[in-house]
DNA sequence: GAAATGGTTGGCGCA
DNA sequence: CTGCGCCAACCATTT
């Protein structure tokens, strides 16, 4: 069958906003002669209650370095307003385009978007290639490949299967090259340039505070500072190992906005640190961390209601307290009382980003381990302030902590005061992010409750004047919540028993 | 089917 | 500095 070449496509940025391995993009450039790189900006979904403004202050960015690359290539990013699903097919019948090549989304809200953009296509005879790149693997695939009642659910024989099954991951794709003709029809520059952050209303009078610049051109000059700068540490690295209270630098890449937001492929992750060998192995490996990604993806991607407690048929229902709303403002403000706690939550408004272990230690704070709040509220906070948000890790990771899945060692749990000390026993994180303890001796800076009156007073932070009383006795609540955890899990049946798999027995054959 | 094993990242007391 | 048992008996996977 000879397919009509279509001469004009669309190619549309959602996720995955960089120009090297994006064959949705490849795809476009070699199907048509005229092609419009589009981004769809809706300014319903971006709202502060939505987003915090680091992320948006971010997205903007590498919206503005997709158009400086594009602006390199005689094209350019042109940045429709307004929900997708109506501005893009009504751009497309405007300018008789016939194709529209996307990454296909891998979460719930982007994949029912997709699914009606591609119903609107067949409707309007638009042809619709869409490419599963945000991963190593396409997670259709792998779950086809595994079946979908076989899919490990841990990671171990998760990667076991995956690469048993599908071999090494597909080898990145270059850059369109700065010779490559996108062939993009002038489009009024004015009406569909990226917007600035501050113009948009809902944003008004905000500042962004975080370090963290978007964008592909960083993302790749940030992975290939820490390869070559960071050699060794990046052939030894243990996530364990590296440090929560580390900044300026941070003890990791920090690349979790970039991959979030497909500023870097997966693929060329895999492949430009696989070049470091002789690496250490997953879990703890630099590699290993791609796998988690790509392990609690394809799970949240398989697992309908993934960031429910009650419709996620893998979570464990766990009795959270109901009216819990002055403990969860308390820890979300960073005013609990406890200074790493706090120092975190700091960090977390200031840059947008915590060291994971210290996404451990404030989780575990939340839920099971001190305030009993459910895990979907600590979500919902993460998810708005955040710079590297993603759905399946973040609500992948709360579970874990809280042990609802994947997790369930309930009584390791995480002292604000202990955890830190083995990593920072000056308290310079705490200082740094809480300057009132700036002074407290190192003894107290963890507790400075337990510091003399006098000793406060000479520090300048008294306590219950200048700094919070802790709101709860970390020694008593969390063998309290212990004990409940306890309860919970001799009493209730365990999730997956609810789904009791009735996978049929394979027949003999005579 | 029962038992053993291992699980990215706790904390404590003890040797 | 390391390792072990305990906390209380977790889950997923393998044998």
């Amino acid at each position: 069958m000879v397919m009509a070449q279509a001469t004009s496509a669309v190619h549309w940025f959602r996720k995955g906003l960089r120009l090297h391995d994006n064959p949705a993009l490849l795809d476009a450039l070699r199907s048509a002669q005229h092609v419009w790189p589009v981004y769809c900006w809706d300014a319903r979904l971006v709202t502060p209650q939505a987003v915090g403004v680091n992320r948006v202050q971010f997205l903007l960015q590498c919206l503005d370095d997709l158009d400086r690359r594009l602006r390199e290539r005689q094209s350019r990013l042109t940045v429709l307003r307004g929900d997708a699903l109506e501005v893009l097919p009504r751009f497309m019948r405007e300018r008789q385009v016939s194709l529209l090549t996307f990454e296909g989304d891998v979460e719930p809200e982007g994949r029912a978007r997709d699914e009606r953009m591609l119903r609107k296509c067949h409707q309007m005879g638009v042809q619709v290639h869409s490419f599963a790149t945000h991963l190593l693997y396409d997670p259709d695939r792998v779950i086809r490949e595994l079946g979908a009642d076989e899919l490990p659910l841990s990671y171990g024989p998760f990667v076991a299967r995956v690469t048993e099954a599908l071999g090494a991951p597909a080898l990145p794709l270059a850059a369109p090259p700065e010779t490559q003709s996108f062939g993009t029809p002038d489009t009024d520059p004015q009406a569909y340039a990226v917007p600035r952050l501050e113009e948009l209303e809902a944003y008004r009078g905000m500042t962004a505070t975080t370090p963290l610049k978007g964008g592909e051109t960083t993302a790749l000059a940030v992975l290939g500072a820490f390869l070559s700068e960071r050699r060794d540490e990046a052939r030894q690295f243990s996530k364990p190992h590296t440090s929560p209270t580390a900044f300026e630098p941070a003890s990791t890449t920090q690349l979790s906005p970039h991959m979030a937001l497909g500023c870097l492929s997966a693929r060329l992750f895999y492949y430009r640190v696989q070049e470091l060998h002789p690496l250490r192995r997953p879990p703890v490996s630099l590699i290993g961390q791609l796998w988690w990604r790509e392990f609690f993806t394809t799970v949240a991607y398989a697992t309908p209601g993934f960031h429910s407690m009650k419709e996620n048929r893998l979570c464990r229902q766990i009795p959270w307290s109901a009216d819990a709303e002055e403990q969860y403002r308390a820890w979300e403000g960073g005013r609990t009382g406890h200074p790493f706690i706090d120092a975190c939550m700091v960090q977390l408004r200031k840059h947008g980003w915590l060291h994971h272990l210290a996404r451990h230690a404030v989780a575990c704070f939340l839920s099971r381990g001190d305030l009993w709040v459910s895990w979907e509220r600590g979500r919902d906070t993460f998810d708005r302030l955040l710079v590297d948000r993603d759905y399946a890790l973040n609500n992948a990771n709360w579970m874990w902590l809280s042990c609802s899945a994947f997790f369930h060692q309930y009584f390791r749990v995480y002292s604000p005061i202990k955890f830190p000390q083995r990593f920072d026993k000056e308290g310079t994180f705490v200082r740094h992010f809480l300057p009132v303890l700036r002074n407290m001796p190192a003894k107290y800076v963890y507790e400075p409750w337990k510091a003399p009156l006098s000793v406060q007073r000479e520090a300048g932070c008294v306590v219950g004047r200048d700094y919070p009383y802790p709101i709860v006795d970390h020694e008593v609540v969390s063998k309290e919540n212990l004990a409940k955890m306890s309860e919970v899990f001799s009493r209730e049946r365990r999730p997956m028993e609810k789904f009791a798999k009735k996978r049929p027995r394979p027949e003999c054959v005579e």
